[in-house]
DNA sequence: ATTTGATTACGAAATTAATCGTATATTTAT
DNA sequence: ATAAATATACGATTAATTTCGTAATCAAAT
């Protein structure tokens, strides 16, 4: 059962990620919140829907007439794969390189930091 | 003085992480590093060298009959745009949900992992 | 019932990215 | 000098992605 992995593109992308905070919307919606911050017309929308439908990145009800989306691929797992080609193609697959650079350019608070400290001396009890 | 941000494509990126690491290469030598992890053929190599050329993603020396290439742009500069975009579109802007994955799903030795404490116990002191 | 508005379906154009073939030039070896 | 090997230039093709126009369908309002 090894579904394998489809690589959404830039479009695709920003589409689930307003799926994986609506959880479920219509191409309308979809097409809503991604207008605040793109010039693209509707049916461009919901085209790229429907060829994510076709690949499988999309569930849909279409019970109704306006059918309504889901997410199929999960954000941890996209995000798993992404950032694995980012290390690799970008920072010569070291994670730390990467994580190095996250921290030190964009502000995060003592609160996060600290998150983060207690992760790290989980890690290493193993 | 603000030259505006050339975002490379996914083959331009491969090259570039070639050139960064050589600090200077031809397109044989680049290709020849290429050809390790992938299939393609010279010309296409060539071509590719010669679009990023003219995009101004790379400088080049045409002073020999062997032209010799160099990046144009940093890879701090690269990994920081590329970055703060999988933020973005991927991590709901929290740079600490990057870290925290990087670290949770690829393996960081206790060494590596011992910086990045550093690192936090540093950005922690501001 | 008929019109109006909103929606999906679908094909095709437009754009961007990647690949390759062929011609031409230059260097090296014979 | 000539042939062989190696480079670049450049156009053309293919492939992938994005965009949009138009028709068909359905629902709601008149």
């Amino acid at each position: 059962m090894s579904t394998k992995y489809i690589k959404p593109t830039e479009s695709e992308l920003e589409i689930l990620q307003v799926l994986w905070e609506k959880k479920t919307a219509s191409v309308r919606e979809v097409h809503e919140e991604l207008s605040k911050t793109k010039e693209a017309g509707y049916t461009t929308t919901l085209k790229l829907m429907q060829i994510m439908f076709e690949k499988g990145l999309v569930k849909r009800d279409s019970s109704m007439k306006t059918h309504f989306y889901q997410p199929a691929v999960s954000r941890e797992k996209t995000q798993k794969h992404m950032l694995g080609k980012m290390i690799d193609t970008l920072f010569g697959g070291s994670s730390t390189q990467l994580v190095m650079q996250a921290l030190g350019n964009h502000n995060t608070t003592p609160e996060e930091l600290e998150e983060i400290r207690k992760l790290i001396d989980n890690l290493k009890k193993d």
